[in-house]
DNA sequence: GGCAGCATGTAACGTGTTACATGATTTC
DNA sequence: GAAATCATGTAACACGTTACATGCTGCC
């Protein structure tokens, strides 16, 4: 569970965190840019009661029903640190890299070296798919069958066109800033 | 459902298109980028079929299985075009704005206006995020509580604070290379 | 002989989303 | 007086994923 595993991470950072304070971190920061659902946190977190990875200390409000604020266990710290450091198992699409990304985020705690182990495999494997998209294996659907739109309006097709090769452009650039970004953390995380 | 659509858009470009084929376009376009299972392409398939917005045609094969070969309807396009043409409502996550712009990768056959005018509603929010991320309605939540780290050592909150000062600097430049990306196809859609 | 590819599909499961439920306080 | 914010949670539903099932061809 994906999920499972940002909530971690967050209660390492910042100890004493209720559920309520989660979504809003996770949804007002840049970096995770992904929608939760309070519904899905509040079973989440009493999952990870559950299996001992995560403690609760409940808070007495006035006027606002009880806080409960979470704390890591020694057991979830181990757990988050196995996740943390599993290298970059590259499948392409979005979701896929943006968890690459997210789970960067939650390894500050981490020894540099093993930060920079997991960097490089990004590195790796994100070099890896450029050169396949350049070379052809996942190229775009109108380079490698410029028959497929065959079937509609010339009209039509030149649209098509002019959109598609401007995505596909896009992404192709994306990969290499991807490149350069972590290229640029590892620089600094070395001084 | 937003496969459906994706399919019924797929449909519309290629006729006679059968759901392996599907599967293979969008996993093998560097426009859509995401995974998709033939589990879930079939259902879909079959859920289109039975509200007539697609009809299939069944080619018997030597050794491998008959193959449907789906065509759109006339009221299967008119839902394809009211799905395309609503303007772009923006949530602050990756699947939405990745959204955006896959319906852009599908709507070539729409007259030129109606692609300016979703190109349009793009600018528009896209703009607006990026000015909410540097006023700080949005801002990186280190920028807002620096306190957030304090309760772990400074040697870690060095690193977080390096990893998570990069990728808040690169998602803000992401918004704005989309924005480009967007006046550019613009330009060229009106030559 | 085994595995990958073509081509379809169902069933069970896991995850994510929407709707519902509570209830005081503050803001418009 | 209505809506938003804080703070928790459950239930029903939609969607996505994994596993299972079939069966022939071609390649190593």
């Amino acid at each position: 569970m994906k999920l499972a595993y940002i909530l971690l991470g967050l209660i390492y950072m910042h100890p004493d965190l209720s559920g309520y304070e989660m979504k809003y971190i996770i949804e007002h920061s840049t970096g995770f840019f992904f929608k939760v659902h309070l519904s899905q946190i509040y079973p989440t977190l009493k999952h990870l009661t559950e299996k001992q990875w995560v403690t609760f200390e409940v808070i007495k409000q006035k006027g606002k029903p009880d806080m409960k604020l979470y704390t890591i266990t020694e057991t979830g710290k181990v757990e988050l640190d196995a996740c943390l450091t599993e290298p970059y198992h590259f499948e392409y699409n979005w979701e896929n890299l943006n968890m690459y990304f997210s789970k960067l985020l939650l390894m500050g705690h981490l020894d540099t070296e093993d930060i920079i182990a997991y960097i490089d495999s990004g590195i790796k494997v994100i070099t890896q798919i450029t050169e396949e998209i350049r070379t052809g294996s996942f190229a775009d659907i109108f380079q490698t069958k410029e028959s497929f739109l065959s079937n509609i309006p010339p009209v039509e097709q030149k649209q098509y066109l002019t959109i598609w090769e401007n995505e596909h452009r896009f992404i192709c650039e994306e990969f290499e800033r991807r490149l350069t970004l972590l290229e640029t953390i590892k620089k600094e995380l070395k001084d």
